[in-house]
DNA sequence: TTGTACGCGTTATCAG
DNA sequence: CTGATAACGCGTACAA
């Protein structure tokens, strides 16, 4: 592997003078600079990005972690976040989360130990634990938890995203205003804090308009097309059949609607179905998918400019940002039917 | 930020048998062993990835780069990918190139100037230009092409495909026997290889079939839902209106899908529609879309594993490693209802 | 404008 | 089993 060395020697210059004109062009003589360039041109040499950023102390990397890859909620996030990058010049690497669960403290330990200048977790069903007490000062890392609600220990971690409660609530309220009284809710899991707020957005809708909710209308989905077909099928051997189902995500609403029409049924008219982050397939489903849209492409702005912020030192706080969300009607909800 | 010396003056012992301790702990005593344990905690160490990969001269990072995260078939290919990388200690990045296009040498860059030990480009369309010329040798680096069929110019870097042609000839031939010969394809675009090789194999069954392809029958889709939905509404208003339109994914199948029956038409008896590559969405669309699955993950895993031996430094040739596609017949297709 | 020389934090090779 | 020390390739303060 040819290194700055072999390029001063062929150029016959020294190391100190092609650094510069690698770095700082300008301070080198217009003669040297031609006699560097063809050397550089002539070995083939490529600075060495270890060596550069061990000696810059900064890599000049963030990371985004996502659960999956093949998640069609995340393009317009990435859109956002990705413009900032180019912008201010950062390199973005995303680390898929599939099943491999890391900490907390394995996020920090990357910013620690300098493999990232910062990270965004995008919604990363992740078992998060106690905030890492690390001697040095913990105050502050780079690191943002963008989309998904965090829970409570983990309030520390500075976070973009709608308001989930109150999106699913109103949502909610939308299906109560049709008519429907019998709800079914399908949320993703237990470690989704994202979607276990959707559900405590639904239900205090329905407790608002003192509507009960029956046991088994409440069902987990785990967040896929499988589940959500499971789900949905529990749902419709309920003995009190709900007339609108409620899904955390549109991902599985079109499980959902699938699952609905398998069974001879028709939506909207037999039953509506409601849901929730308008991805790009929501228009297009048969019927179009009524869903609460999220503002993706300003949430992964943000989350950068503000991520950046931190990455400089300056104080960001540990707020939630929270972006306005939208109810997106279409066609596959409507007023309840009086079948009596 | 904390170095590995202060853990050693803390501990009492010297660098090198922190050092051991962390990489190689059974060559360290019980006792110091907890010393230097302590040291660790207390100081809050974590070591420097910057100057350990600076050091070892090796990243253990592998590229993955993708159009777009969002786009469901390469779930698949990322689990075999994942897998692999796992049980071979190495860490995957994935790079989205949405729009901004990388040249061919850009990537060859990033592995000689050791950013990543290699590099896996999943049907990146990207500018490809000539093989980058180095005077080190240009033999056999790590990167690997996989799904997209790659240009001439370019078949001196390894793959791992389907056979695109094939595949899609079949598809075609399907549709012949069904008894179709107004056949539509709608192709990605003109930069992807990928779906010009499968519009080529859609060509070659008409022509073998003796069947005509008339102007107008072949338009580009733009491998996205909005550019299949325009594609599809030129050939429902084409003077010979296909009875059949084969599209070159899935994803844009899907939009197809959505705009006959915007158009009041029905699938299949009306026209059948057939997609390509067998996405997750493919069985629970309205009908279950007729298409060509592609082994996803066995492509992942063999793509690592040949990228492991050349980033050990043996020879894995510039061979394409064809995997084997299969036609999965759902309820888009159906026989040519005899209308006269 | 250019060259010399040092140091960044590790790991690896020796001797002890 | 442990410690001293030499690399790794680059950037930069300082001297020339």
């Amino acid at each position: 592997m040819v290194s700055i060395k072999e390029v001063a020697k062929l150029a016959g210059v020294s190391i100190a003078t092609v650094s510069r004109y690698i770095n700082n062009p300008d301070q080198v003589k217009d003669a040297t600079r031609e006699k560097v360039q063809t050397a550089i041109t002539q070995t083939g040499y490529a600075p060495n990005t270890l060596a550069r950023n061990f000696r810059r102390g900064k890599s000049g990397i963030i990371f985004v972690v996502l659960p999956s890859v093949g998640d069609p909620f995340f393009e317009g996030v990435m859109h956002g976040i990705m413009q900032v990058a180019e912008e201010l010049h950062y390199t973005i690497f995303i680390r898929e989360t599939q099943f491999n669960t890391l900490t907390a403290d394995d996020y920090s330990n990357m910013i620690f130990s300098k493999q990232a200048d910062g990270i965004i977790l995008l919604a990363s069903v992740c078992p998060f634990t106690a905030p890492l007490e690390r001697p040095g000062g913990n105050k502050q890392q780079p690191i943002i938890i963008s989309c998904e609600s965090v829970t409570p220990e983990l309030s520390h971690f500075p976070s973009v995203r709608i308001d989930n409660i109150a999106a699913s609530k109103e949502a909610t309220e939308y299906l109560i205003s049709l008519g429907h009284s019998n709800i079914g809710f399908i949320y993703g899991s237990h470690v989704s804090t994202l979607t276990l707020d959707r559900e405590r957005g639904f239900r205090r809708a329905m407790k608002e308009a003192k509507m009960p909710v029956a046991d088994g209308w409440v069902v987990e989905g785990g967040l896929n097309l499988d589940g959500a077909r499971k789900a949905t099928r529990k749902l419709l051997n309920h003995p009190q059949r709900p007339t609108a189902i409620f899904c955390a995500n549109d991902e599985m609403a079109m499980g959902t609607l699938h699952e609905i029409k398998s069974a001879k049924l028709r939506v909207p008219e037999d039953i509506s179905v409601l849901g929730f982050d308008d991805i790009r397939y929501a228009e297009i489903l048969d019927p179009p998918l009524t869903t609460v849209a999220q503002p993706a492409e300003e949430i992964g702005e943000r989350t950068m400019h503000r991520l950046c912020k931190a990455i400089e030192g300056r104080d960001i706080g540990d707020e939630v940002e929270i972006v306005p969300h939208k109810l997106v009607v279409r066609r596959s909800t409507s007023p309840l039917k009086k079948s009596k």
